[in-house]
DNA sequence: ACCTGAACACCGTTCAAGT
DNA sequence: ACCTGAACACCGTTCAAGT
């Protein structure tokens, strides 16, 4: 008993590492959003103190940089297994593919794109993936020129997200209708009014819960990607 | 002298008001920037203790809701200013007319994005604003069901923002060389160093200093703006 | 080289107390 | 009714110290 004492149970002392600090900082704010994120609680998940992950680290800021780095490396590893070779007249889907994967990569790091908008300086993988973009619009037959507006044009939507005016809900639908306490509104809102009375937001899968819903997601990307494709057309 | 100390210079005690503490705090968002906002800094500005200000708010969330409010207050007042009555073929240019207006107001608040960005709920003032472009959609010739989709795909940009890829460079561009240090990447990022090489970012006027600059802006918006028309017509 | 404990300078917020 | 002081429960981070 003494001599577990000295030599117990080998105790799996993995060493820490910057790799282990940022994965374990991923599965964090995966399980309880980015604001749960602390450098004390990060401490605690690797059953060390929290002064410890500044031999790996300068800053906090460092693990929100190194953690996009890791999500934005899963979506070049995705997106690298489409083995899309986009010809003249195929850019168009082979883009779209490429975005909407990046956005399942996105929807399993829902903290993802925010921290990702926080982010100033491009990242090596961010770089890896804009050149892959860049090289479906020049096979596509955009100038660099054309290819530099169309990136600007699609801004967050290149790496599958969008911002939303409205968040979905959050609560439980199924307690709430949409068009309560709207009717003494009708006056002052009338088009919103109506245009919610018309459609009651009922699509039966538009649950996905997070800042915007597939279907509006790629009718905007296809509306982006048509002008875009006609643009090119007319040059 | 001892006069002076009990009915001494009025001291212009304006008394505090959930007005003047949301006006202040824009005044130091404007300033600082919306992280330096910080219910002492806050307090301390209106001559106050920080305990002082939970008696016109209840959270700092609260303060968050307002000065929001009071920005988009400052776009629906503007927009309405502007007098336009969209007949059935210039739906565009009044819907045009209006983001760019509500843009340039958020560019004299330059937080505000951000924090619209983290305001779930549907706050009155932006009811109002989208109940007005909602309002030029249908009289357009859109349906409801078509206004809707237009407006998941304006997304924030529909308030005269988009989320950019990268930061615009922030420090003296005059320092840096866009292509410094890319020759060394060019096998890595081909296509964004060829691109970096023929356009070289290098609009004289580019610098708005903001997420994006105003040319970008205007071709992104104007391609939704058209393809959506384009897809009227097609109604 | 790697980890720690105590401390500092901040946060937002609660609570009981002052006028 | 309005404002305050002290305190609490958190932050990120510095620093000197331990092994």
């Amino acid at each position: 008993m003494a001599a577990a004492q000295t030599s117990p149970i080998p105790e799996p002392r993995i060493p820490l590492s910057k790799e282990r600090v940022l994965k374990t900082a991923v599965v964090l704010a995966d399980q309880g959003g980015i604001e749960t994120l602390t450098m004390r609680k990060l401490a605690q998940e690797l059953g060390v103190e929290a002064m410890s992950l500044y031999h790996y680290v300068a800053k906090k800021d460092d693990i929100l940089d190194g953690i996009v780095e890791l999500v934005v490396r899963e979506i070049n590893e995705t997106v690298s297994n489409l083995n899309l070779s986009p010809g003249l007249d195929d850019w168009k889907r082979a883009m779209r593919a490429r975005i909407l994967a990046a956005r399942q990569v996105l929807l399993t790091h829902r903290w993802a794109p925010d921290v990702l908008e926080t982010r100033t300086s491009g990242s090596l993988e961010v770089m890896e993936y804009v050149d892959g973009l860049l090289r479906i619009f020049k096979e596509g037959g955009f100038s660099y020129d054309a290819a530099h507006h169309a990136m600007h044009a699609l801004g967050s939507r290149a790496f599958g997200f969008a911002q939303e005016l409205f968040e979905p809900d959050g609560e439980d639908d199924s307690e709430r209708d949409p068009t309560a306490g709207l009717e003494d509104m009708a006056d002052r809102f009338p088009h919103i009014v109506e245009m919610l009375a018309q459609i009651s937001h009922n699509d039966p899968d538009s649950t996905l819960g997070w800042c915007d819903d597939q279907t509006e997601f790629e009718f905007g990307l296809d509306l982006i990607l048509d002008g875009l494709d006609r643009l090119r057309g007319a040059r």
